[in-house]
DNA sequence: CGCCCATAGCTAGTTTCACTACCTATGGCC
DNA sequence: GGCCATAGGTAGTGAAACTAGCTATGGGCG
């Protein structure tokens, strides 16, 4: 469902360094891991992967390098040493964060109402 | 820690709507039970939790009214029952999207890389 | 008394980021 | 030729959480 919607906000990063950290792939490569990964619950629009990707490069946590496949062009991804330690402290920071809301939703834990 | 940054976004709606459901509370209330219920890990500023509180408002999940203690005005919030709806709905969303992620973070189970 | 802090409410403006909606291009199929 | 899948991309929009301020009360402290 594209109604994934915004609830990625701020955890599409990890997800896609994730997927570069199986071995490097490029752009629509990434797209299609995600979504078969996740069971078509992350089938992202072109628009949002690339963007992202282009960001992720920015900030030297991928790297990107062309190459030319049957005259198709195709700019192929891999995890920088960074981006390793990224996804690494990312993967530490996602448990903390799903653990305290998956807490927080269970009825009754909240402090005394008045 | 502030960092708890933007990581919530999308999701601050469900914990705000999960607060007001064990009993009434003001905004403030709702931004220390979301503190302490959290560890200190969801410290919010205020000027996330009121214009948050006010959308909900908006959309009919929340009511508020107006009181005074001491001198000093409070306005009350309670889930309604279009808001109680939205939280089921909502914790349910919530579990599928965790066990997505956290399935995808976890090391090996991309397709194949080429 | 003056000051700060905790409580309690609020807003204006900024930034981030995923989205919609487009565009270019190749190769295969009908 | 027309269409789809693959592969890359951009421009512009909109939602939402943020920063940084504001008003106000009451209590504690120097």
């Amino acid at each position: 469902m594209a109604g994934s919607g915004q609830e990625l906000k701020g955890h599409l990063d990890v997800l896609l360094l994730a997927t570069l950290a199986a071995g490097p792939r490029h752009g629509y490569a990434v797209k299609e891991a995600l979504r078969e990964g996740s069971g078509g619950r992350f089938d992202l629009p072109t628009g949002t992967i690339y963007p992202a990707l282009h960001r992720l490069e920015e900030a030297g946590l991928i790297a990107g390098s062309w190459s030319a496949v049957d005259g198709r062009r195709r700019r192929t991804y891999r995890l920088t040493v960074a981006g390793e330690r990224r996804l690494h402290a990312d993967r530490g920071n996602w448990r903390e964060f799903a653990t305290a809301v998956t807490a927080l939703l269970e009825p009754g834990p909240w402090p005394a109402t008045s």
